[in-house]
DNA sequence: TTGACATTAGATCGAGCGTTCGATAATGTC
DNA sequence: GACATTATCGAACGCTCGATCTAATGTCAA
């Protein structure tokens, strides 16, 4: 006997989609409520407003994709393989999230007050993740660069790149390109006498 | 005696700004002639939508956008040293045009089907730019990587991100950051034996 | 069967949207 | 000075938006 899906979890699923599609000012409550075939009030019911649709979308996503880098930034490995192991997770995490990281990509000005704060937060989470990697790596003579933040900000823009440009139909596979974005960023942040 | 700027001109640039701010489907017309100070029926006078208005604001940017490569893409220098004009050239693109640059990056959904071949028309064309570069670059043997499109990818990945995190009041200068980037992009493509 | 409660549908609301219209004011042309 | 052209305006249109209200339905213990 299969459990079906709770309301909640396909309203959020669904939201997901036409958010990441059209935007959140470019889809209505409506369209949500006919892609899912129940009434408006029923949305209403289960989130008090759009916004708490989009909240609720963004808490859902950022637990699971955050405390995976942490994870990883606390593995006890080599710190090149671990920096490494990082920018794969990551990698993953976009392509399984892709939809979800648009929507906060796009349309983070449309958040509230509680909402932004949320969203910043996480990005700055994730960058202090990366900035520590890097001043591991800094610390054994590894990074050569004098500003460590813009070389993660750096890090983080080929990676959030990845989920623009890439198409999982097209010809190389995931994995293919995680190699070469990897062998990008190492050969990117290891500063060579150029 | 100062000439006063258009009427036209100054739209454009306060739709700009706003659109940049708030996005396309954020903005209504009348915050646009609001904060302008004239009617409505004046911006349709002028533009005949909004999606005109975005439209316009497309066609200016586009064109000293792209010819600005382009003209550095045909400059007689040693590769290595154009492929770096290019970036600091477009970098200094995105410090200028950063709003204009935005608006297209955020809210290409929204625009019509032609407004929407012409974006897409100078996304291939900027990817193009840098494919040849970087074709000039491995026949040289400068770059190990097999797969330059997705090469190409990250850099325009970590160029257009710098758009997103840097600002002009903060402790770095453009020159400064500038020069990050370039050595982070030219690490990165160089592939060498990690 | 009844009553309490959760869940749903549908009508409805005021606000805001992009757009249109007809008229007026300013400017140029002969 | 008459006339065409351009620039500007206020008022309104039809529509969609997020949100709410009311009433009906389903569920299940007592």
């Amino acid at each position: 006997m299969v459990q079906p899906t709770p309301m909640k979890d396909q309203i959020l699923s669904v939201a997901t989609d036409l958010f990441a599609a059209k935007g959140f000012k470019g889809t209505s409550i409506r369209d949500i409520s006919n892609a899912l075939g129940i009434s408006i009030s029923n949305l209403y019911h289960y989130f008090g407003s759009k916004e708490g649709l989009l909240l609720a979308i963004l808490q859902r996503t950022s637990e699971t994709l955050l405390d995976d880098l942490q994870r990883v930034s606390e593995m006890e490995l080599e710190p090149l393989e671990r920096f490494k192991r990082l920018i794969e997770t990551h990698l993953r995490q976009c392509r399984d999230f892709g939809k979800e990281t648009r929507i906060f990509m796009l349309d983070k000005e449309h958040l509230s007050r509680e909402g932004d704060r949320a969203n910043r937060q996480i990005q700055r989470r994730v960058l202090a993740i990366y900035l520590k990697e890097l001043g591991t790596l800094a610390n054994r003579g590894l990074v050569t660069s004098r500003n460590l933040k813009v070389l993660a900000f750096n890090v983080l823009g080929v990676i959030n790149w990845y989920l623009r440009w890439y198409r999982p139909d097209g010809p190389l596979s995931h994995d293919e390109v995680t190699e070469e974005i990897t062998a990008f960023i190492l050969n990117g942040i290891r500063g060579a006498d150029i």
